[in-house]
This record gives C-alpha cells, sequence and structure tokens, in this order.
DNA sequence: CTGCCACTTCAAGTCCACTTGAGGTCAAGA
DNA sequence: TCTTGACCTCAAGTGGACTTGAAGTGGCAG
C-alpha cells in the first residue's frame, strides 16, 4: 500500500475530503499524483496533517502555517528566529490562560454572588489581561 | 467623573467603539444611560471588558461569554459545574500549547534539515495532537 | 442661536476556514 | 458493456466577530 486516496486520509486524520482539498488548494499539503481524477497521498501527509493540526491549535492560521512549513522547497530553511518569536508569544499565551482557567476554578468554588467583588478574582482578572503583547486567540475546534 | 462617553471607554479599553456596542448589542456589556443619544458607561464597564478580554483570550465565544456572565440578573448564579468543566478544558489546551511551543523552540534549535526526520521533534508533534478531547482552538488578536 | 462634529442607527461588507451544491468524470464491479 | 457512486471542479454559502458607510441627531463651543 503505498498511496491513500482522499477518503482514506480523511478517516485517518479525521478531516473531511473538502478540508483536505481545501488546504491542498491553500499549499499546506500536496497530493503526490492522481490515479484518474483522483488524489493520491502518500501515508507522509498523515504527519503533515498532524503538524498542521497542532499549529491550528496554537492560533497559527493557515496561511503562517504554509509560510512556517508549506512547501519545504525552494526553502533555504524555515526562519527559525521567527519560530523562537512565535515560542515566545505561545509563552505569553499559555501564561494567560492559565490565569484564566484559574479563574474560571476559583469562581467555581467561590461563594460571592458576584465574582468582581471578590479580590482574588479580580486579581486573576488582572493577570489574564496584563502581560501585555497578546498576539493571539484561541479559535474553537469541533 | 462619574460616566464615560462611549469614546473614552474605546480609548481606556483599547477597543474601537464599534465593537463596544456590538458588545452592547449582544448583551455583553450595559451602557447605563444616555446624554441625548450619546451612551453613557460606568467605570465598572472597564473590568467587564477586561474579563471579556480574558475569555476571548481563553477562546470562548461571546454568546459562551454572554451566558456566563452576560446579565448577572436573573439568574441564580452562574452554573458552578459549567465553570469547572471549561477549566479542565483550558487545561487540556494549555497542555498542548505546550507542546506547540516546545516544538517551535526545538525546531528553531534543531540542525535537522527536516524537522518531521527529527525524532525529538516527531515526539513532540504527537503530543501537541493527542491529549484527545480538545474542543478549543486559539484565535488571533490584533 | 448656530453650526460643528462626535455620536447615533441600520444595513451591508469583510475575513477566515471551511462546507455545500450543482454538474461532471471515470475506475471498477456485475 | 453498462452502471454505480466515489471522486472531481468551481461557485456560492456559512458563521463569528466585527467594520464600514450612509444618513440622521443633538450637546456644546463660539
Amino acid at each position: 500500500m503505498r498511496a491513500f486516496d482522499i477518503a482514506e486520509v480523511a478517516e485517518r486524520s479525521g478531516l473531511p475530503a473538502s478540508a483536505l482539498r481545501y488546504y491542498e488548494e491553500k499549499g499546506l499539503i500536496q497530493s503526490i499524483g492522481r490515479r484518474g481524477l483522483r488524489r493520491l497521498f502518500e501515508p507522509q501527509v498523515l504527519e503533515r496533517l498532524a503538524l498542521i493540526g497542532a499549529g491550528r491549535t496554537a492560533g497559527f492560521s493557515l496561511e503562517e502555517l504554509a509560510r512556517m512549513f508549506g512547501s519545504t522547497e525552494g526553502r533555504p530553511s524555515v526562519d527559525r528566529q521567527m519560530l523562537a518569536t512565535k515560542a515566545d508569544e505561545l509563552d505569553v499565551t499559555i501564561r494567560k490562560l492559565e490565569a484564566v482557567r484559574d479563574g474560571l476554578r476559583h469562581a467555581a468554588a467561590c461563594p460571592a454572588s458576584s465574582h468582581m467583588e471578590c479580590p482574588k478574582f479580580r486579581r486573576i482578572v488582572r493577570a489574564a489581561t496584563s502581560a501585555a503583547p497578546l498576539r493571539r486567540r484561541l479559535r474553537r475546534s469541533l
């Protein structure tokens, strides 16, 4: 078994075929050829899709992901400085998320009728909103 | 100075007036009255906006935020069970983000020409994509 | 009192990441 | 050979979160 057709990639990756076609159109993945009309994919594509999924989880747009590791060809190497910068940004995001999580946890436990009256809650909200240069927000997956 | 007009809230919160009107329309904030046509806001609204910002950072939709602390009136109390569940979901998201961050950091440092050939990188990608029930994705802010 | 212009409303437009639908093709099983 | 139906393309639609534009209003400096 050398190549998968789109239905097989869809099943194994959990993504609908329409999304795979869209990703190909955007240069995020490539099919290795066709059988008649039908796209053929290397098993490798599943790892690439995993990588894309991870990047999406971290809030990168498809365009950013394409820039980061879209077409491995024609590029000297991924811009390492950019990767490090993105990692730093993610650190900031993570810290905010931790604060939000703590706020949620506290709000679930604290008996104050209005959370904004609770000094602890207010401190947590401040933590979640300061830590200035947030560039990313979270998106939902299904 | 008891009340802010929309331009002042916009300036202090960093959000455009159009977004504030939109948030009001969606029930996330309230103006406390009008001077002529113009909305007046209590200084309090800034804290609420901070809370909304924190929630948005964590990937909650405006509708979810409205449910969580939209109109404080008419609701016995925020659903504490839901808050705890959201906190748990955030924990999962945070773990994925940490894995993505580590992957980025590693990719920035690792000399392998193709990262997918590096076993360490592949392990990190797996960590970022497993931990199954992710419901949230990150969104970008400006 | 007048005029400016920051504010107002409402409808429509934008961006992203896909999804859906119509209409077409062709590999493979009966 | 014929039929089936999974796959194809391309255009248009969707949803969330706003933004933009046109047309109107009214507080306040002069």
